[in-house]
DNA sequence: GCTTGACCTAGACAGCGCTCCAGCTCCTAG
DNA sequence: CTAGGAGCTGGAGCGCTGTCTAGGTCAAGC
């Protein structure tokens, strides 16, 4: 077990900023409360770090600060509502499923659209610099 | 080519509101401005479905309506500028590559999670009623 | 003793993307 | 004639996620 890290140290190493690490304990979202030092400034421990760096992937794939803290307060809570724990977990997976299909559709899009456009400044080398093109081979919806 | 759209019929089409419409309009999102009734009703063609459609595409993988805002400015001003559009909607290819990688890493973290508690529930068949596992297998971050 | 820098709190503010409201005009149906 | 419904405008408000400010404490170093 190491030493206590400061809340820089932690901001350092989480990419938070201290300011955000101070809202995230303010709004509940950390496992358990942050010890202090006797002069009140914050003493994290790796554990936390490990819980934060949790919150920040949760985040990162879209899970709104109120159900990271409906998580946390669930295994604050202790053993006997896995199944909760599970629910929620199982549902913010199949969000994330769902969303990164819709990414996945939206870059075969802009895939498109940019195969397009190189195709477009292939073919008028210099600087693409024709009018009207005969024949309007763009059939993509919209340019 | 068909007839007009009323706003409520493009409301209805593209799925965003008649709210979101005029908005998307007063930020200047469309590619060519919305005739108008008489009456000053708006009257939207098929391309602008196609156009709208195509901005919430850009919207729903994370384009701001700025950006979106700048490629219309880009298409509005007509040919000649194809390299500002191709390295605009690269950047943003880029960024939904890294979004979409991003997710699935998310995904795996939460899968992985998903399927300890599974595991766990599966185990203490009744209600998990155990105190404290004697070997603590798991190994992953936090709870 | 003084400065510097990290930290503390509470609370105001910001940016984004809508969403809704008030108060109005039209058109159509009954 | 009236009511209902769709549309119009300008502007206020909101939910989320921070970010920043103001005003202060504390410890170390010159």
């Amino acid at each position: 077990m190491s030493t206590g890290l400061s809340i820089g140290q932690v901001a350092e190493r989480t990419g938070l900023s201290v300011h955000a690490l101070r809202f995230y304990e303010r709004e509940g979202l950390l496992a358990d409360p942050v010890r202090r030092e006797p002069n009140g400034r914050r003493v994290y421990t790796e554990d936390d770090v490990d819980w934060l760096a949790m919150c920040i992937r949760f985040r990162s794939s879209g899970m709104p600060l109120d159900t990271i803290r409906k998580y946390t307060d669930l295994v604050r809570q202790g053993p006997g509502n896995e199944q909760d724990r599970l629910a929620l977990l199982r549902s913010h997976q199949d969000r994330v499923t769902a969303q990164i299909q819709e990414l996945n559709e939206c870059l075969n899009v802009i895939t498109h659209k940019v195969d397009l456009y190189q195709q477009r400044l292939a073919e008028g080398t210099a600087d693409c610099l024709w009018a009207a093109p005969s024949t309007p081979t763009d059939t993509s919806a919209a340019f």
